[in-house]
DNA sequence: TGCGATTCTATCGCGTGCGATATACGCAGG
DNA sequence: CCTGCGTATATCGCACGCGATAGAATCGCA
């Protein structure tokens, strides 16, 4: 195996420009991969908060959103939440089952399944109360940082959102 | 429906202090949801380039570290990539299908998978070499802001690689 | 040398994500 | 009333992630 390190080695066969481009590829030179490592780290640390409730980081997403919302249609958690119909149909069938949330059928327009809180899922709200400070005071980033990264994060989000959808071009 | 803000409305019912709380668990409080959001928008975003070499964002990223370290162990890669067996393990299988990667058991230590790049995977680079700055160009993100957040992310995930495993008290 | 502990990879099970597609419902125009 | 079109949800298939566990190879130490 190597260490971890990259090396200075390869610099010596290639051309000036194709080293370039090629430096552009070096996993520490990726933003991209911050966020996917972040995103996954931050699950893990959610994980051991939420598994005595039975729950899922995402259906914990999904619960934050219901306990501002409900009730509320799939739809609605799915902008809320970038999700779209084949992730939460069967999120929030198992969500059903655990007892935290009612998916009825609407009556003024049958297409619509409104999704509604349980008495649990709204004594849950409660349970969950200190868990965002529980896990502000594991990770023990300050606020300000936290706050300036949230907003980064939010304009980026805002970018990605508002971006073309095709752009399927070299390759 | 309702529309996706929160209102003021139910500030009215509780008292002070449980209000507070519940107000941690607002959506746009929270910075897991953008960073959750945010990775999942970027992958969605290398897709329409990656396609067409037959490729996932999580294959993309372990060639990312193949080509700076290649060959190596499925645990080095598993090292950078904060991935575990359990993921590589069929990943790297696919790989080898497209005939992108070789894996051969080491000769000095048959635990270790050793994987390498074929002909066809050293080529990919060249191939992928203009997709960093093809992104870059689509989502019209300055430099700086893009290095900041990028160091912003770094920092946070170090302090998440540093926690103790276990923080499962409350709930 | 022998044997328990450790390391490395693989397997299993389950829950996402998501592209593609299906199905059911509402709606507007004829 | 019917028909075609758009919308809301559901289903299918596949590729992750990852906790738990298994199996094999190596290591450490008596």
């Amino acid at each position: 195996m190597k260490s971890g390190r990259p090396l200075r080695s390869e610099m010596k066969k290639t051309p000036p420009l194709v080293t370039a481009k090629a430096n552009n590829l070096r996993l520490d030179r990726q933003l991209c991969f911050p966020l996917y490592a972040a995103s996954r780290l931050i699950t893990r640390l959610y994980q051991p908060l939420l598994e005595p409730l039975g729950l899922t980081y995402p259906q914990y997403v999904v619960l934050l959103i219901l306990w501002e919302d409900a009730p509320c249609s799939v739809s609605h958690i799915g902008e809320r939440a970038l999700l779209n119909s084949n992730t939460l149909t069967p999120l929030l069938k198992r969500m059903e089952d655990l007892n935290y949330i009612r998916r009825t059928r609407s009556v003024t327009d049958e297409r619509v399944v409104e999704i509604s809180l349980s008495k649990a899922g709204t004594l849950l709200k409660g349970r969950c109360a200190c868990i965002p400070e529980s896990l502000n005071a594991a990770i023990s980033y300050s606020p300000e940082k936290a706050v300036a990264l949230k907003r980064s994060l939010d304009e980026l989000i805002s970018k990605l959102q508002a971006l073309p959808e095709t752009l399927a071009r070299n390759a």
